[in-house]
DNA sequence: ATACTAATCCGAAACGTTTTCGGCGTCAAG
DNA sequence: CTTGACGCCGAAAACGTTTCGGATTAGTAT
């Protein structure tokens, strides 16, 4: 059934070693025995068995990356644009991917030992980094070679390469753009307490109210859970409780989306009665009615910095740049509406 | 570094081949025996080499898929839903994923011989059939487990497990609703001809113009690229060049989105104006400005009855459905508008 | 005492590949 | 003629696991 190295070799009469060796590009084997081998090679269908050579090199030339259960999240948004960019970029590389998909608890925590003890992945990508984050802690105690997608939270070491956008300073600067069009009082819409970026775009909020001279009021803080609906439920509960709101910015796109609905299901418009924004920029928020302001991250070539740093650790290089902020911007559409008096 | 069944073999003073028979369940190993030997194990955190285990087993407990490199389509819509769903029913069963991103082409069939022939899957996944689909050919010749989403264009012989909606019938619904309606000159968005439920949509869509005594009219017919710009510059033409039309079939939501915001921009009022539906019924279908009439596609529940599917073959049962055709429902939203004289 | 069974355990082979080390010619330089 | 270098090739070991076919012992029936 399977071809193998020494099917080639009884069909040319040499030895496996050399097959391999003229198959693999050695230089020590006669040019026209290496043509004679590679003749029958292909002849035959010749595909060397990959999880021999894996077993044998111990390389697999596969990144793992272990992405949510059960979480409508991925399928838009964020996760699956970033694993576009992982994609493109590993298989330039001639990596392929080994995904498993696991709810953040005890069985994802199976899941890396059993992938990376396992010997499955030369490296791993994580994402979504959580506060204390259980995972780091493991690929770091191991030696195992990995990047990040995120960092630590505030106060926390992050000493590990990662690429990030500095959401706090993107916080700061959509709530000096509310501040400049006359908005004084604006709710925040944040994602879970456990996601490590929660804490800088807390900061980035209070921050931008702090310059304006505005005062931090707690109330207007709200925690969703980064899906369509928590951005429609926190909203609901912003407006019917505070009615002097004029502007909402929820930490993911999704959530600006669905508080969207919400402003304009109560008869209110977008932008003009309340302005809103987002934050990603996913191909939904450009396309959205209105348009949605948020801060545009460019997730798809994060993933490919990510692949591309974390192959140049695998293969044994150290890149200067292993820590990485990259600067979002503020992409400001018609749901942030016009000047106010 | 790596802990093996060696080291636990020297710790405990019996065979590597009474350590294994111990720590996979074995019954002609003694209780105390198997006991100590366990607990040595977890002792040293032994994880076995899943690299050996495969090759020696040659079973990987993996599935394949192979999606299309650059192509956003990807991260939004129906390809990432149905990976969600792969991925959740995949790890439900232990079974890890192994992705390689392609674009169609040579590349592509390199790195299908590399997977299926390389023995780095137990079976294969195909989404997005094409005519004449070289995958599919190639797996079939090799008879390597596979399942495939969606199935051969008509006419084609479709001799292998597959999942699909009926699409024909679900277009068909779609113009019978809108003739229901009041609509008489109903524009169609195509997918690429070389996609294979092209053809179905197309058929559907001349289906429901002959029940309704409709004449078809080739030059409502228009192929997008199943990206929102694909509908957007669709719908485009097609409004520049036949004003009468007041409605618009995409066949799928991302291009009917783009539709909605072609027809926004003239000024127009989606519904009122010009109706509008798509078909996928992905997330933003319901979440969008107005509401958007669509398909219902089970896309999740389809990525888990496809795993499902092609383990019971890789596991050698013959099951009884092995070609599903999925009825789909038709959701009516604020993208229909209301009944015209 | 012998033969048989059951309970435990182990040696060795095998999966397909890569790589180390060395062998055998041949040929040129000394 | 000797020596060394070089070009080409092969034997064998190794990666860690599973499993086949015994081997050993103790207990039991004959």
């Amino acid at each position: 059934m399977q071809i193998t190295l020494k099917d080639i070799a009884q069909q040319s009469g040499y030895s496996i070693t050399t097959v391999s060796r003229a198959l693999t590009g050695y230089s020590d084997v006669n040019a026209e025995t290496r043509q004679h081998i590679q003749d029958i090679a292909t002849a035959l269908g010749y595909q060397p068995n990959l999880l021999a050579r894996q077993f044998r090199n111990q390389r697999t030339y596969t990144l793992g990356l272990i992405i949510p259960a059960h979480d409508q999240t991925f399928s838009t948004g964020f996760y699956s644009q970033l694993m576009l960019g992982i994609g493109d970029a590993a298989s330039l590389e001639h990596y392929d991917l080994l995904i498993s998909a696991q709810a953040p608890g005890e069985d994802e925590m199976i899941a890396y030992r059993r992938i990376v003890a396992g010997n499955r992945v030369d490296g791993m990508i994580i994402a979504r980094t959580r506060r204390n984050d259980e995972r780091i802690l493991y690929l770091q105690g191991r030696g195992h070679p990995f990047v990040v997608s995120g960092r630590g939270a505030p106060g926390e070491p992050s000493d590990y390469p990662y690429i990030d956008v500095d959401s706090q300073m993107a916080i700061c600067t959509i709530v000096q753009h509310f501040v400049e069009l006359g908005h004084r009082h604006i709710g925040l819409i944040l994602p879970p307490e456990e996601i490590a970026f929660t804490g800088f775009r807390h900061e980035g909020y209070c921050e931008g109210l702090a310059a304006a001279g505005i005062p931090y009021r707690p109330e207007y803080v709200i925690n969703g859970d980064l899906w369509w609906s928590g951005g429609y439920e926190c909203t609901e509960t912003l407006l019917d409780d505070y009615p002097m709101l004029s502007a909402i910015i929820a930490c993911n796109d999704l959530m600006a989306l669905g508080a969207m609905n919400a402003i304009q299901e109560r008869g209110l418009q977008v932008g003009a009665d309340i302005a809103v924004a987002g934050f990603d920029d996913i191909t939904a928020a450009e396309y959205a009615y209105p348009p949605l302001t948020t801060i545009h991250q460019p997730i798809y070539e994060i993933g490919q910095m990510l692949v591309k740093l974390l192959i140049s650790i695998i293969s044994g290089a150290t890149p200067t740049e292993t820590q990485v902020l990259i600067p979002s911007t503020l992409m400001v559409r018609a749901s942030s509406g016009i000047q106010r008096i």
